[in-house]
Formats: C-alpha cells, structure tokens, sequence
DNA sequence: TGCAAATTATTTGTATGCAAATAATATTTG
DNA sequence: CAAATATTATTTGCATACAAATAATTTGCA
C-alpha cells in the first residue's frame, strides 16, 4: 500500500476553506489564512527584489516604498515620513542612510529645530520614479494575473480592512 | 483657503480601484497594492508578535510557524521541513537554535547520515499547540471581522494565486 | 576504488522591522 | 528663568529572511 492519495476537504472552521490532503494527513501549512498571508507576502517581496535587481536599479523593496512615499511628497521630517509608510523611525535611520550613499535623497537641516532633518527627493531619485513605478505595476499584473477585477476589488478591500483592525 | 478637502478618487489602472486624495493630492501610499499586501502582512506580523507575549507563550511568530509545521509532521530534515515551511536552511539554523534553545523541539541525529538532523518535537512543544492554534485561530478572527465568508473565500484564493504566481 | 559532484547544515553578510535606551534639542510648567 | 517633560533622530539588540561561501559527508561515475 503505497499509493499517494490527495484530497481536498471542506473546512467549517477558521482554518481556510479548502485543505489539501496527502494520505488522509494534513501536511500543507496553508490551511492557515495567517500563515497563507506571511507566505504570499514573502514570495511578494522576494519577487519584488528580483525584479528591481533585473532592470538594474539599484535598489531594495524597502527604499522601493521609501522613493514611492516621497514621490507623494518629500520635504518632510523623518517622524513625518514614517507616518505615511508606517515605518519606525529607527528602521528609516538605516533605509535613508542607505538611499543616501545612494544620492538618491538627502537629510537637509530644519531652519528653527536643530535635531530635525528634512527628507528631500535629489534628481537622480526624481529621475527613476518611472522605472520605479513600472516595477511596481509590473509585479501587481504578476501577482494578480487570473484574478478578476472583483475579485482584485475584494482582495484590497480585505487587505484594508486587516491593517485597519490590527 | 486653508479648508480640508478629501475626495475618493476612482481608479482605472493598475493601482487599488479608489484612491484617496487630500487637497487633489494623493498621499497615501496604499492606492498600490503591492504596498497594501506588505503593510497588512507588517500589521498581521506586529499583531501576532503581540498576542503571543500576551498570552506569555514565549515564541515569536517564525517560531510559530515552524511549531505549525511540524504538529502536521516532525521528524523530517531541516531541508525537509523548510520545503514545507518554505523557508531556507540558513534561516531555519537560527528558528531551530531558538527552538532547541526553548526546549521545544530536538536536533537528533540521523543514522545512516552524518550531516543531517531530524527535527521533533519535545514534549513542551506539543503541549502548547492548543495554545498555539488557539492563538493563529483568534488572529484570523480578529483580522478578518467583518467580512463575510464570500470574501475571505475570495481573499485566500488570491493570496494563494499570488503565491503560485511568484 | 577513488575522485568529482551533490547534498546537508552552518556561517557570514546584508536588508528589513521593532523595542528600548541614548543624546541632543525644544517645549512646558512651576 | 530653571527644571521637568517632550520630541527628534540615532544606536543597540533581537528576530526574521535570503545569498553566497564554507565544512562535512555522501553519492555517482569512471
């Protein structure tokens, strides 16, 4: 008896509707909408790395939101910046050091409040947004190939809905 | 003219169908969903992090994820158990070492193969797994109030396809 | 059999992320 | 005005993650 049998059982539970069976044996973790979503997330991100890495830019998924917050609108303060991408300030201490090796941004001094920095986009981190923003679109097209829009429509709305209730 | 004017602006391109705009000027960084797909798995993260200090288990959600992994199975290789997880081995040496560590689990040697381990669980570790459900399970409920059973059909099943995709 | 190639796990280096502690500066309050 | 308090950014420590390099062992092939 050494027959592989695979079944697809349905769930009445908080585990996720379908599970897949191996043998009568659960063995996949996906059964957990939890780790189904830290799981997307980490095949997003490590996408997302490869192709910032393929078209050459230079940059990591991190600075990638980082550049994508300050083309919404730069010259605000460090505290400031992180409340529109929800960062800590201690991890954008690192991200704009690094965006700043880069010359990508600058830390220019508040006039009035010497332990404030003003974050500001340079030129050459004005010149990239396209190719910026095409990564990010061409990842989202990726991801969500075969979805409808309903579907795609539903999906952000539960994504909204997890960040507002957490 | 100092008013406040905030308006939702439908979208007909590649970013989240209604966008939010304050002053004409759109700020918030989440009409991207690749953004919103990062930043709900960030607050699912921190949240997760926070229920399981609270409930004084004294893992961390990796360390979770690895436990879930092996209730379906232990006894499996690291390189085993990280196709399931999918996780690399340079990440589970340190999961592992923390585990080990915790006296959750054990590194026993394989007979036959000097390089590697099976991984299984202690008697400490299976005794939380209640615990450690119950924890996943109410994650889910909280994060997922308020959408209907429709909607979180639809949501798994693009996290899914993402995760295929990528 | 003996050497090349593959496998297994670990180490090191880099990039997120947060918490807590720190240092410098501003603000508030008595 | 001076001391207490708050704010701003950084540093340090810890926890994920992967890539690349390493070490030990096993497998495959000639």
């Amino acid at each position: 008896m050494n027959t592989l049998r695979i079944e697809y059982e349905y769930q009445k539970n908080w585990l996720t509707k379908y599970t897949k069976k191996v043998n009568g044996l659960v063995l996949e973790i996906f059964d957990s909408v939890c780790i189904l979503l830290a799981k997307a997330e980490q095949k997003h991100f490590q996408f997302t790395k490869k192709m910032l890495d393929e078209r050459g830019l230079g940059i990591t998924p991190g600075q990638m939101i980082i550049l994508y917050t300050l083309y919404k609108q730069d010259g605000e303060s460090i505290t400031e910046l992180g409340k529109r991408c929800f960062l800590d300030n201690s991890t954008l201490t690192g991200l704009i050091d690094r965006l700043e090796r880069l010359q990508l941004l600058s830390r220019v001094a508040v006039p009035g409040d010497r332990r404030a920095y003003s974050i500001y986009l340079t030129d050459a981190g004005r010149a990239i947004r396209e190719q910026v923003t095409e990564v990010m679109e061409s990842v989202a097209q990726t991801m969500l190939a075969g979805c409808s829009d309903d579907e795609i429509a539903i999906f952000e709305k539960v994504l909204r809905n997890i960040f507002d209730k957490l």
